[in-house]
RNA sequence: GCCGGGAUGGCGGAACUUGGUAGACGCAAGGGACUUAAAAUCCCUCGUCCGUUCUCGGACAUGCCGGUUCAAUUCCGGCUCCCGGCACCA
């Protein structure tokens, strides 16, 4: 755009809110919900950032002007720790931080003229939205979901702060700006009981036909699903120990068992026996390690032996049991029966520590031996030293086994899933308080619903952690009263995970203002399921797990009609500079803010737009601004010299376009074409090609003569609506000047192509000979099979090539090609 | 290690759903017009190599090697490299 792009852009900007445009129907006829994930307010807003709005917008305004009526709203994900560490390193509030990088976010965000309906912005560090994250972890508590319990847990030292599982990347802590290596504490901590949904969870994704594939094969893996067999070993004084196995197949070849370091027996199996000392002193060690240091597959495994010997049930043999650091309390049932012979890890273990290796399945036509192999042999075989099972193929031998068990009693089908409990507890201040009350007397003892919100003390001094949480510090919130006994008592001291906050603020956008409910569940039904989610991919196993979690609860409780949140998900790349992902916290990237001053928001929507396909990353460069950036000002300078027509064609134009000027008809074709290809890759969020397609036909219009066509002025207009999407205040900005109405293009329909008149009369054919193409012919369409084979035939460059030969078939793919085949 | 995804000109990317003219659109580069000049704008060229010499013709080209087919960037088999997820899940 021209020099006034900045003052152009501020008046439509102004125009769009004094009509209120983009004001949400509450009372939808045709729904449309468009959502983008919700972000934590950083202040200085990124070209990162603006990928995701301005795919959402675009998104927005194209459905609009389809006729739908769009919910299109935004808010903040605002509690979370950079806040309180701004805090601690500045000495501000971080409530006072939070809600100063918002209004500086929100103005980036209205120069950028994204639609949003910002009167349903939901913030969600204020009481009225966090005492809902309150309410819900009370009808959860009520539901059994949520429970309190003992165990070894990921805690980030430099957070100080307990982590759920999806927060531990590689060992680290997910924040990228911490990265720190994550210890092992034994802590009681609240949890939601997401493992009760683990197989709708599993299943729900079958019904997501319109989620990019990858993201369901993520949470498929992340949720883990193995079918295997409980097996009821018992130690020899017969306390039950069962394992779990998918290989029940491999029965015979256990020659040792393996416990968890952190699995409850480990600490007492071998109370009392010569081995306690070195055991006590094994599972220290093994505690002490990292996650890092211990998990892994290169660290060596390691273990020591109980001196407790357990029974196999199916040969009653004496298996030595170890405690061994390679095995996970955390899955299963803590305890492994370990097959050396036929799983690699279990090798490894054994030849450690001079354990014997015996072989039950031999690979076809080949007999192993023990004491020669180099790795375990996993692969499928046939069943030896197996007893009654031997000469059954491993795949058989796996349920005639199981059913053995069954039928002896010795053990039962189960399903065990990776996917563990939510730890929700965190052990800061800047979040949501647990609405639990801890009395001497009644135990703990949930906060009635009606004195809801607990409010987060503003008066606070001190925000640094020292391992426990800072409201347990602040004895005016701490020291409450029993809601039971009414005697002193102390509330909870933790805060919760802010991913509870994101789980269910979508539903809350349908009713924002509500003081008596989370939202009407009305109001929500009438307009879930979200039917177009935006977001990062790095949320997959997050966010978009534990909101499809809690929507199956809500659904549950009758508060929602659909059991998944959203039909249609799209997962848009990172927006990176030299490599590197831009980022506020690092304070890496373009900045918005400077970039709308330089080139305006039509610039920026349309640069980032037409960089890449959505899903793929950018890297960014200012070259990307200068081809949209005069793409903009040839449409701007087209438009100061002719004048379009938003009237419709008249009928008789459609009617006859056939009798029109050749070159007239060719741009009415062109027209149509253009029209029908921005809104179908429009429909696919492809509009890296639907702008090409823009681009594309704008050379047509300015080399086109006619000016006073009739087709030529409707094109005009045509472009105009078809640009509004992506840059939609230039598009506003003529059209204001050029319809003489005072309503707004985004009130206005998109066209429609005229199928009729989608193709040209006459196509190019090209002429393959043995599939490589030597020449092409033109000929009009509807020509019979024949025609064409006659006219390739008599084709001169087709006719070099054809002396002398023998032709053995002419393969025509109709309006496609030619292809001639000779010997 | 397991599970995904990917590799196309100097660059970003089209075409892939259904095998059918590879390189749309844009950037960069080179040349030209306009201008006192520059910017801006407009026009032309632009995968590589060879031949012809101003109009074309040919060969080779979609990570590598094979296969199926009249025809493969697209399908199949085997590799290489890159990116992402998971990380001893019994």
């Amino acid at each position: 755009m021209s020099d006034n792009f900045q003052e152009i852009e501020k008046k439509i900007q102004r125009f769009w809110e004094e009509r209120k445009v983009f004001k949400t129907n509450p009372n939808p006829q045709k729904k449309y919900y468009v959502l983008v994930m919700f972000p934590y307010p950083s202040g200085d807003l990124h070209i990162g950032h603006s990928r995701n709005y301005t795919i959402g917008d675009t998104v927005a305004r194209f459905k609009k002007m389809s006729g739908y009526d769009v919910l299109h709203p935004f808010g903040w994900d605002a509690f979370g720790l950079p806040a309180e560490n701004a805090a601690i390193i500045h000495g501000i509030h971080p409530e006072q931080w939070t809600k100063n990088n918002i209004s500086i976010s929100k103005k980036h965000l209205m120069d950028l003229g994204i639609s949003y309906d910002w009167d349903s912005e939901v913030v969600s560090c204020e009481p009225d939205y966090y005492r809902w994250n309150q309410y819900f972890f009370l009808k959860f508590y009520e539901r059994g979901l949520v429970y309190r319990k003992q165990s070894w847990v990921n805690w980030c030292p430099n957070c100080q702060t307990v982590l759920a599982n999806e927060q531990v990347k590689e060992g680290h802590c997910w924040r990228s700006t911490c990265n720190a290596v994550i210890e092992k504490r034994k802590l009681s901590q609240w949890y939601f009981r997401i493992t009760d949904y683990a197989q709708r969870l599993l299943d729900g994704l079958k019904k997501l036909k319109n989620w990019p594939e990858p993201v369901k094969i993520m949470q498929e893996n992340w949720i883990g699903r193995s079918e295997g067999v409980e097996v009821n070993f018992k130690l020899e004084d017969g306390t039950p120990v069962p394992i779990f196995t998918t290989r029940p197949d491999t029965l015979f070849g256990v020659t040792f068992m393996a416990l968890a370091p952190d699995a409850p027996l480990a600490e007492t199996i071998a109370l009392g026996t010569e081995y306690e000392h070195k055991v006590k002193v094994y599972i220290a060690e093994a505690l002490k390690k990292s996650e890092v240091e211990r998990t892994g597959t290169l660290t060596e495994k390691t273990g020591v032996f109980t001196g407790k010997y357990a029974i196999n049930p199916v040969n009653n043999e004496r298996i030595p049991v170890y405690i061994a650091d390679f095995v996970l309390a955390s899955y299963g049932t803590g305890m492994i029966m370990a097959v050396p012979g036929h799983d690699q890890r279990d090798f490894e273990f054994a030849k450690k520590y001079n354990i014997p290796i015996k072989v039950v399945i031999n690979p076809p036509n080949f007999n192993l031996d023990p004491n020669t192999m180099e790795k375990a042999y996993v692969d499928e075989g046939i069943m030896v030293n197996s007893g009654q099972f031997d000469g059954l193929s491993n795949i058989d031998g796996i349920n005639k086994i199981t059913e053995y068990l069954i039928d002896k009693g010795l053990g039962k089908r189960t399903v065990n899933y990776r996917l563990k409990d939510w730890l929700i507890s965190r052990q800061r201040y800047w979040g949501t308080p647990i609405p639990m009350i801890h009395c001497e007397h009644c135990g703990i003892v949930p906060v009635p619903e009606k004195d809801l919100p607990v409010l987060l003390p503003k008066e606070v001094t001190d925000y640094l952690p020292k391992g426990k949480s800072v409201l347990a510090g602040i004895p005016e919130f701490i020291n409450t009263i029993c809601p039971q006994c009414h005697r002193s008592a102390q509330r909870d001291p933790d805060t919760m995970d802010t991913f509870v906050d994101s789980s269910w603020y979508f539903l809350r956008y349908t009713d924002p203002k509500n003081d008596k409910m989370p939202f009407d569940p009305q109001k929500a039904n009438q307009w879930m399921p979200i039917d177009e989610y935006i977001g990062g991919i790095e949320h997959a196993t997050g966010h978009l797990i534990y909101f499809r979690f809690f929507t199956k609860v809500l659904y549950d409780m009758g508060l929602v009609a659909y059991d998944e949140p959203c039909d249609v998900l799209h997962t848009h790349g990172m927006v990176k500079m030299n490599g590197i992902t831009m980022s506020s916290s690092k304070k890496h990237g373009v900045w918005l803010g400077d970039f709308l001053k330089k080139h305006g928001a039509d610039v920026c929507k349309l640069a980032v737009l037409f960089a890449a396909p959505p899903e793929k990353e950018i890297d960014w460069t200012e070259d990307l601004v200068t081809g949209v950036s005069r793409f903009l000002s040839r449409i701007k300078a087209l438009y100061e010299h002719e004048t379009p027509s938003f009237e419709p064609l008249p009928s008789s134009i459609k009617e006859q376009h056939k009798s029109m000027a050749a070159d007239e008809r060719r741009l009415y074709i062109r027209l149509n074409q253009t029209i029908k290809k921005v809104i179908d890759d429009a429909e696919h969020i492809q509009y890296n090609t639907a702008i090409a397609a823009l681009m594309e036909f704008l050379n047509d219009l300015t080399s086109f003569s006619d000016k006073n066509s009739i087709v030529y002025k409707y094109s005009l207009g045509a472009l105009i609506k078809l640009l509004a999407p992506f840059a939609p205040h230039l598009a506003e900005y003529l059209w204001l000047k050029f319809s003489q109405k005072t309503s707004s293009i985004f009130e206005e329909r998109l066209p429609e192509p005229d199928l009729t008149a989608i193709s040209f009369d006459t196509i190019t054919i090209p002429i393959q000979i043995q599939g490589k193409l030597r020449s092409k012919i033109e000929v009009n369409i509807g020509c019979s099979e024949n025609e064409i084979k006659q006219l390739a035939l008599a084709d001169n460059k087709v006719k070099k090539y054809l002396e002398g030969r023998e032709i053995t078939k002419i393969i025509y793919v109709p309006n496609k090609l030619i292809n001639i085949v000779i010997k």
